[in-house]
DNA sequence: CGACCTCTTGAGGCAACTCAACGGAGGTGG
DNA sequence: CCACCTCCGTTGAGTTGCCTCAAGAGGTCG
């Protein structure tokens, strides 16, 4: 969709007419005058790696959407021991309705760009619009999806399979040359191999060995420790254990 | 709320007004003539365990609400491995809206009595009324971090610490007698040693020594395989890992 | 240059898995 | 009534996949 095709374009705010979230985001729910009145409350900013979104307990103030960059999602335990139960990338929306507090920390895991806005802008909207929240009611249904696939990984794979699942994973979100049927993708992890460790429940070490073992084999190249070349991506995915695998 | 509340309650179909789904589950979302048009197309039946409600890569043609009993959310692998992603208790709302097909198997793991409508008589009755959307917003958030919790479980757990947190789940969820505060829990296991370890990510041996160990421990009493007592709920739930344990 | 961080690699240990045997509960048929 | 089967759960012995601990390489920054 470009901007020609948008016959109020005019009146929309800049911001907005450009951003991929109205497109493809949760913004793409809401009439010319609604974004209107959103972005008035709404401010974009960008955050190094890292940096903390949403706190544990903490009181959830703004609602944001996420423009580029990865976040990820993190559950604790007591003694320190750590989980990644999510990873958002553009044009997700970041924030949990109908809860003042979250019980999941949200950090920056690459650069992000953010769109925010209050807490209450964006509550009052969805009264208002239906369709914002039947978007919202779509991306939680996927969220679901992807979290009950995360499952099986964590709960029934070997060490290789969780390490080619998510390569897999991030082969289908990150690298903006794919394309459905493309057989060969290139990307940056987005991820330090703590939190590939974190995400896939396994160690440091173990993730390290993996990916050793994937790459003498010839299912994928590493250079400079973080950009991925996989040559034949449909032999990543056998590797995965969606079905059975030869490769390991 | 009592049958006295219900100013109209002579209008409402017989079987919905001692249902729990008004109160506590969907149908609460429901105005009284919206209710009258829905229990029209709408069926009861119960169903023996082992029943499977929704077969994988099978389209949905009704969706259902659990009136009572225990369905459990399975994913496999093609090499036969299994993990349950999810269980679902009364009153949930069975059934996965905008998708024609599920990757996912519901199979009742108990005895499960179900109130049937066809999907299309829901999804036009959502478009109608928003309350209803925004109810089963809410089911899916709560749903979704369910899961996360579990993905927890699944990767940062260990064996003892993944049993009790099984037994955590299901005393709060079973016991018809739990109060928030109440120190014991009673209760019958619905799932057999196998479905816990496919919940779990283990295996049905590992299943069965740590709750030999829990029980040798005092934690627990097991009376009939199935019948499960826990004298002190907080204790299980330190062991569940939540917070530092000592009684492993 | 040293301090620090991330990543890799090796050696050894342990928790959970695999394989195997056995006991009890429930059903069926003689 | 008992004999026999199947299903479910328990327990033991041995194995293995991943973790733990330790060392070192490469990169970045002050």
């Amino acid at each position: 969709m470009t901007i020609r095709q948008d016959v109020q374009c005019d009146v929309l705010p800049v911001l907005c007419q450009s951003c991929d979230a109205r497109c493809h985001g949760l913004c793409g729910a809401l009439e010319p005058n609604q974004l209107v009145a959103l972005a008035k409350a709404s401010s974009r900013h960008s955050v190094p790696p890292g940096t903390e979104l949403v706190g544990d307990a903490e009181a959830i103030e703004t609602y944001s959407n996420l423009l580029s960059g990865v976040v990820k999602l993190t559950k604790g335990l007591a003694d320190g021991r750590q989980q990644i139960v999510g990873l958002q990338f553009a044009p997700d929306f970041l924030g949990r309705p109908f809860k003042s507090e979250s019980e999941i920390n949200a950090e920056a895991a690459t650069e992000v760009s953010l769109c925010s806005f209050p807490k209450a802008a964006i509550e009052r909207m969805m009264r208002e619009a239906p369709a914002l929240e039947h978007r919202l009611l779509k991306q939680t249904l996927m969220e679901l999806d992807e979290a009950r696939e995360w499952m099986v990984t964590l709960g029934r794979k070997t060490a290789v399979e969780k390490v080619a699942s998510f390569l897999f994973l991030i082969a289908r979100n990150i690298d903006p040359t794919t394309d459905a049927g493309k057989e060969s993708a290139t990307f940056d992890l987005p991820l330090t191999r703590a939190d590939i460790a974190d995400f896939l429940g396994l160690t440091v070490e173990t993730v390290s060995r993996q990916l050793t073992k994937l790459r003498t084999n010839g299912v994928i190249r590493i250079n400079n420790n973080r950009h991925v070349v996989v040559d034949n991506v449909s032999r990543l995915q056998r590797c995965s254990g969606t079905w059975a695998c030869s490769d390991t």
